[in-house]
DNA sequence: GTGAAGATTAACT
DNA sequence: GTTAATCTTCACA
């Protein structure tokens, strides 16, 4: 990869569409996060949807709404950022329209700037390990729960287009097994022969 | 107020 | 393959 195609902001139009739609025009896009210690910027090559009030695997699962969840239900564009596990931080980019709490679970990227900053917040220097995974990406590039219900069209943290078209494969989603039926579905999506995915598909 | 579970990771055997 | 680390959030009383 190199940077000689123009990158351009994703305008608010581009997220206020349906959770599957939205996480294939997602997939090769490049997050940026404009932190006080420096820009750093990654590929997104890993994603999985949830589809809102009839995915088991969702947090916004049978309408539930509460003070965690209330930003899914805000239009596309934000971001919702949560703990995991006590230890680690996830980021969705919410999707949808009002009231529609569809978002796209952000699950590992390839590092394109900010290198050196991400293997100081990671304490590795192995490339294929800052972001592969939805904890470790969120390490490298400094997202914490101070993000949480950021505006992506804002100047803090946003999503760039560089016309990449990558291949797209898709897959089961991964540890949702509490979610029945659901944990089935094909709607994880992966750029085809990435090195920096988290798992196989 | 109390308790249980989790969209993970790293270090084990 | 399994398990510990670790704490917010949510459901219930």
């Amino acid at each position: 990869m190199n940077n000689s195609a123009q990158r351009k902001k994703l305008s608010r139009d581009f997220y206020l569409c349906d959770g599957l739609v939205a996480a294939e025009k997602l997939l090769g896009k490049i997050l940026v996060h404009n932190s006080p210690d420096g820009l750093t910027a990654g590929r997104i090559v890993e994603l999985e949807a949830y589809m809102g009030e009839s995915d088991r695997g969702c947090h916004a699962y049978g309408g539930r709404r509460t003070e965690r969840t209330e930003i899914m239900y805000a239009e596309g564009g934000h971001a919702y950022v949560y703990l995991i596990y006590g230890m680690y931080n996830c980021m969705n980019v919410i999707v949808g329209g009002e009231d529609i709490p569809h978002c796209i679970f952000l699950r590992a990227l390839e590092p394109v700037e900010g290198i050196a900053l991400m293997k100081k917040r990671r304490g590795t220097d192995k490339l294929q390990n800052l972001c592969s995974g939805p904890g470790k990406l969120c390490i490298a590039m400094g997202i914490d729960k101070s993000l949480y219900g950021a505006d992506l069209c804002g100047n803090r943290l946003w999503i760039e287009d560089d016309e990449c078209k990558p291949e797209i494969i898709r897959g089961r989603r991964i540890n949702i097994d509490y979610a029945g039926e659901d944990a089935d579905r094909d709607w994880r999506f992966a750029v085809k022969g990435s090195q920096f995915l988290s798992a196989k598909i």
